[in-house]
DNA sequence: AAAATCGCTACTTATTTAGTAGCATATCGT
DNA sequence: ACGATATGCTACTAAATAAGTAGCGATTTT
């Protein structure tokens, strides 16, 4: 255990700064949400904040714009929908649907 | 497209409630990023947070405590680790590493 | 043509994260 | 034994993000 504070990421073979980015975009509120709602089917845009709870239109208009720029959400005549991309993170995301099941059963023990 | 404003979550199966607290869970700014540095090995509180760029210690404070009450890091005495369950879930979230490769090229396009 | 619905912006307030200082305990070299 | 250094962590303030509400201009419905 030793280390000093002053430490910079430097990450050595830098296919790790990919994943950051996307922990960037994935750990942030509603983004994962608002794709998975979108995952079923497009959705306008008070549809997809009613799916969301209710979240507020001014937070999803800033999601969707991040989204959409990161090419994983687009616009279309049936609403917001998944882009190729967008539906390929939701199946490598899909495990986590079976993970969270088996996971709660092991947090209420 | 229809459908107004007042409308609740009502996930049917109720097998939706799991993932939603793991939404929660991970659309948390640092969550992931300080599991994934766990993966590699345990880490004592400073070297984790210079592994994740200096992040200040109250936050990875606050983070460390809702990972442990998640049950998914624990402390040991090599540092902190991640437990089975951590662990489990880093493997489902392992097919995020070439997935967000394949996407930072299709984003420089 | 009036009413309702739409996507969205503008604003204020509440919550979360960043950033810094420092304390109490433990370990180390002399 | 002593001071020097490192550790885990708390306290506090400032900055950033999200929540919440009102409403505008455009379209669609009645």
């Amino acid at each position: 255990m030793t280390t000093p504070l002053p430490n910079k990421p430097v990450r050595g073979s830098n296919s790790g700064i990919a994943i950051m980015a996307v922990f960037d975009l994935l750990g942030r509120k509603w983004n994962m949400r608002v794709m998975w709602e979108l995952n079923t089917k497009a959705l306008s845009f008070r549809e997809l904040q009613a799916q969301c709870d209710g979240m507020s239109p001014s937070v999803l208009n800033a999601r969707i714009k991040q989204l959409t720029e990161a090419k994983l959400v687009c616009r279309s005549q049936e609403g917001y929908k998944l882009t190729e991309l967008g539906c390929s993170l939701m199946d490598t995301l899909n495990p986590l649907r079976n993970w969270a099941v088996e996971w709660e059963k092991k947090l209420r023990k």
